[in-house]
DNA sequence: CTGTTAGCGCTTTCAA
DNA sequence: TTGAAAGCGCTAACAG
């Protein structure tokens, strides 16, 4: 049988579909001995309560939608792990869709999962996005929204991030006290939000030790049609490498470019960091096991998730009716390894 | 306004909910006047069919369950991408559910899966599932099921994923042709199908050379509870090394258990190869750039995500009505590097 | 304590 | 060409 329904169940026990209902849900208003009856054979014969139904009846569907740029992407999927055990936790499943980095895409996301009743919606912003409208939009209908990784002071939501800024603040002073002058920074495009703020906490790193080449050395890497972001990273250290005055170390703004950049100036022959020093955000594992061991600006992924999550339950679940949204920023950790450490230049100059 | 329904457009347009649905539909008995006028009233009014009664009312659900040991892990989440391409593409969604390698947890899943009225199931089989009876009970009832990644000669079913026997002969003889010769195995449950045939790929590949000391090398890498994966790992090879005769080679059969393995000897200060020469399932783009570069059977993973995803699109499309279940296998490729060349000590005996 | 009834939003006969 | 009505499986108000 496909699937057995309270009607089976009530036709083969002589009850009606209602009874069977509220016993199988403990109701107070059946007797013990039918409760024990419909129980026992719902139990031998496997009944499943059809979720469609039950939620088409309640108008939730017990899911909670999750918009990534993409879920091949080691950071996002221990993003996505610290999500699912909150959501399975509380019985929640997740419906995760892939933006792929394009506003189309994860409006098209947004659209599906709207459409499919989910009861909140998680997401990372694509890296095109850069107006929050169609997520106000989505608001407006009453869907919870909890934005988390991609955060933004552009939308006033329910957010739950790092502290960009600082962070990056933080690895260019680092390698500004390691004697590292001429530092370039690989970004994404420069219009996102949180690709912005770790320019800004660059750039004012830079200001503090009156170093004035500013933007100069800033490669926003996105990669044409045609073209992978591969491509793009080695175009970008090349065009560096060009430069009169080339750069002494590198900062990478995001988990890919910084693994990729380690890849291609490994390609292009250059040591690091004799040649050039290299930070970046990074949550691989693997840091220490890497040639030469990567220091990384770590983000506390799974936190993220668990977090954002838990904040987008107690939405559903009608707590949060605090009219303020909370912004939640969950320090990075600079974990200094032997990329970026004093290099042999310097004592030149020193 | 919450949701728009069918009978709010009936209503506005002074008509019935059927004519509205018909139109929408572009059914041949609606004036193309009405279907204009309809449709126009939509687009503005933004409407969005409300897919939980849709489904309900046809049966079927438009998503597609996905089960995994942990969608945390580089190998499964590009398996994940693979999967939702095709899926996204064909119209389903995925819900995707973690077996954190606990059988109980995987039945768990499928329950819920079915519950939720999936119209059918990718699965890569927990560590604990040694049995498939739960599965064939599903099928039993009507659902189709593609296994992929772990595979098994066990569970007649439609099938993809790689040899694992033959490259796990493969890596082996390469360690042998590189004169390696006390040649040890870190594998996880030896009872998982895919991990019993990377055993038996190993043993085949010394028998065949007439080495004899057939299973004494070999380490299931399985955690006690309270203890972590990487802990098992470090206490195998220290007691690898702990032997009179220490291995001068490590064949390590699952990612994870490659980049710990390569962690650890770091740790424990072994070089390598020249201690202890390393090859390892694993499919890092990082392999390059690991020190050493980290010799690895690479799986095609996104191509198994999507040859899974599409076998079982193809079933829930009612074709492959062929009763012939059917297993494809991927080739693994062996990318050789570092950590598997020729070592230092084999010049002593040459 | 149990059953009848109405409907969630949609599709689909069957009539008009 | 349009509309009325039934029903997908479930829940809940209301009767009995």
């Amino acid at each position: 049988m496909p699937q057995m329904t309270l009607r089976d169940i009530a036709y083969a026990l002589g009850l009606s579909v209602s009874t069977v209902s509220k016993a199988l849900r403990d109701s107070y208003e059946i007797s013990k001995d039918t409760k024990e009856r419909v129980i026992a054979y719902a139990r031998t014969n496997h009944y499943l309560p059809n979720r469609m139904a039950k939620s088409l009846k309640e108008g939730k569907s017990g899911s909670i939608g999750v918009v990534v740029c993409s879920i091949d992407n080691s950071f996002v999927s221990r993003m996505l792990d610290g999500i699912d055990g909150v959501c399975a936790q509380a019985g929640y499943d997740i419906v995760i869709m892939q933006s792929k980095e394009s506003l189309v895409q994860e409006k098209s996301c947004l659209k599906q999962l709207e459409a499919r009743g989910v009861e909140g919606i998680l997401i990372s912003p694509s890296a095109e996005t850069i107006g929050f409208e169609h997520l106000l939009a989505l608001r407006e209908t009453g869907m919870p929204i909890v934005l988390f990784d991609r955060i933004s002071e552009r939308f006033e939501s329910d957010q739950v991030g790092i502290d960009n800024y600082h962070a990056a603040f933080q690895a260019t002073e680092h390698l500004l006290a390691n004697r590292y002058r001429r530092i370039a920074m690989l970004n994404i495009g420069l219009d996102i939000p949180f690709a912005r703020l770790r320019s800004a906490g660059y750039l004012d790193a830079l200001k503090k030790k009156h170093l004035t080449y500013g933007k100069q050395l800033i490669r926003p890497c996105w990669p044409d049609t045609g073209e992978t972001l591969k491509d793009r990273v080695r175009a970008s250290i090349q065009s560096l490498f060009e430069l009169a005055e080339p750069p002494d170390a590198l900062f990478t703004a995001t988990d890919q470019l910084s693994t990729l950049s380690l890849s291609v100036l490994h390609e292009m022959g250059h040591r690091i960091p004799e040649d050039i020093a290299l930070i970046g955000f990074s949550n691989t594992e693997l840091a220490d096991v890497l040639t030469p061991p990567l220091s990384t600006i770590y983000q506390p992924a799974l936190e993220i998730g668990r977090l954002a999550a838990e904040k987008l339950i107690g939405l559903i679940s009608g707590r949060g009716l605090s009219e303020e949204y909370e912004t939640v920023i969950l320090p990075a950790q600079l974990h200094i390894r032997d990329s970026s450490r004093p290099g042999v230049k310097v004592q030149v100059n020193g």
